[in-house]
RNA sequence: GUGGGAGUAGCUCAGCUGGUAGAGCGUCGGACUGUGGCUCCGAAUGUCGUGGGUUCAAAUCCCAUCUCCCACCCCA
């Protein structure tokens, strides 16, 4: 007994980092049911998938995302390898008899360090990735443009809450390369949309919003900032940062008491250069001419500082205040910023956790997996046979399960039951002798007695039949 | 990083102003040794999140700490 408790403790001792969980298993059906489906239609639009290291030079971050941003600059799991390299250089230094001044430690290290270290941080988002992929694998000699998605886990050291994790998972679509034709933004949105119509997501609903070029963009900032800074006394304390940090943000508060302010400030459409502004309609134009119905927003900016022209995010319902279930837009310098080839480009990541929750929260959960047969032996003899006829069904794509201990005859129909089988298949000493099996249907209690060889005809008819 | 709420059995929770734990569900066993779902009977499982303090006595009061949930910041 104490040796149990003992165990018990061990046990209690670990668990999921802060931010992390299980997927359990009926929930798992539900997720491997959103990445067949991203699979197929992504697929049906020329999309490949590409699958991406999950940890990559800080630096490929800090580059793209921006220095600046929360998400790089405390957001990132990040590490050296190896990874106890400032303790051993400082070892090293003591040892040489060398002395340890903390004061100037970075500079003294300096030149060790860059040889010796690599930066690394787990990924916080995969666009990055995949630039760096195309780049290092020169996929701009394919055929333009190159259409790629990938699944997978990210990494931000967030505080979490309902919709948002530390380990999260996103479907990620990218297409690099080609031209900035509106066609190429309003097909990505189209094929997104059809993946959650798919889904049957409810209460889905599309904002965009084009955010400028490099050209006209710091000039509409400039204009913000200076129409907020007239107003800022009646700011709440994170708006008046953020007219310095970054005034596009403003527009995205949720505070009541800005609404008004914020409605009245100069809209980014009336001040776009002429090409984004062309661009822009024509965005529009091509979401019509698909029939995906739209709400221009133009409050609608991007926290990442590669986004261009279109922005677009998808919210749905049953989420909390984390809503948005998909973010994306056109970020045609970032290549070039990883030092790429001048390439447009333009994708978006769906926050994979929340898509699911809303899918959840409306119910779309599917069945738990049963079983086709549960088979119910008694005796050695129909043990050897029960054996049999569970690798043959199974052979055939039936989901068995087999008992691996002999059990009385009411407990394994119990047990058949509890596992949602469809049908127990009854192997006893009278079935075996006579070669006449029992195959019983739990749901309405008939029973039916078949030779073994006509019973998994039979099961396949009624399968076949059924789904 | 900031604020609010919550931690008692595997799960959902009860436990009044201090007297060292309970229910329902689930699990397992039996009634029923070749026929499940229903019913009835029985059993197991808790260092009451953790550490400290007050007290003759703490799940209950005080302090600290950890974790989870929700929201803010930020963002998908």
């Amino acid at each position: 007994m104490s040796e149990g408790t003992a165990k018990k403790e061990e046990r209690r001792k670990f668990q999921a980092i802060k931010g992390t969980r299980d997927l359990l298993p009926p929930e798992t059906a539900l997720w491997n049911r959103v990445e067949q489906i991203a699979q197929k239609v992504f697929a049906s639009y020329g999309f490949s998938e590409i699958r991406l290291p999950i940890f990559e030079p800080t630096e490929l971050f800090a580059r793209s995302i921006g220095l600046d941003t929360d998400v790089v600059s405390k957001e990132m799991f990040s590490f050296t390898d190896p990874a106890n390299v400032i303790k051993s250089l400082v070892q090293d230094a003591l040892q040489a008899g060398l002395g340890v001044d903390l004061k100037n430690f970075e500079q003294a290290f300096q030149s060790s360090i860059e040889e010796k270290v690599q930066f690394i941080s787990l990924r916080p988002e995969a666009t990055a990735s995949v630039c760096r992929a195309y780049i290092e694998n020169n996929m701009q000699q394919l055929p333009q443009p190159v259409k790629l998605y990938t699944f997978g886990p990210m990494f931000r050291r967030e505080r979490p809450q309902k919709g948002r994790y530390r380990q999260f998972y996103q479907v990620d679509a990218e297409v690099l390369g080609g031209s900035d034709a509106p066609g190429i933004d309003a097909e990505l949105i189209e094929m997104v949309m059809t993946f959650f119509d798919r889904l049957g997501l409810e209460g889905v609903q599309l904002d965009i919003n084009c955010i400028g070029d490099k050209k006209c963009r710091p000039k509409y900032a400039e204009l913000l900032r200076a129409e907020l800074s007239k107003v800022k006394d009646k700011l709440g304390p994170d708006s008046q940062r953020r007219i310095e940090t970054n005034p596009l943000r403003v527009l995205d508060s949720k505070l009541e008491s800005e609404q008004k302010l914020i409605e009245g400030m100069p809209h980014i459409a009336d001040h776009l250069c002429e090409e984004c502004a062309e661009n822009y309609r024509g965005v529009k134009k091509e979401l019509e001419l698909r029939g995906v119905n739209y709400r221009e927003n133009w409050r609608l900016v991007r926290g990442l500082d590669y986004y261009s022209r279109t922005t677009f995010e998808i919210t749905a319902k049953g989420l909390g205040s984390q809503n948005a279930v998909c973010g994306g837009g056109r970020y045609d310098g970032l290549m070039e910023l990883l030092g790429g080839p001048p390439t447009r480009a333009t994708g978006f990541a769906i926050g994979e956790d929340r898509l699911i929750l809303s899918l959840q929260e409306a119910g779309k959960t599917p069945a738990p997996q049963g079983r086709d047969v549960y088979i119910a032996w008694m005796g050695e003899k129909a043990y050897a046979t029960a054996v049999r006829v569970a690798k043959n069904l199974r052979a055939a794509g039936l989901s068995v399960e087999l008992p691996p201990v002999e059990q009385k005859f009411g407990k394994a129909l119990g047990q058949a039951d509890k596992l949602g089988a469809r049908y127990a298949l009854i192997l006893g000493d009278n079935e075996v002798s006579s070669g006449e099996w029992t195959l019983k249907t739990l749901a309405t209690g008939e029973q039916a007695k078949f030779k073994e060889a006509d019973l998994l005809d039979h099961l396949r008819k009624a399968r076949g039949l059924s789904s």
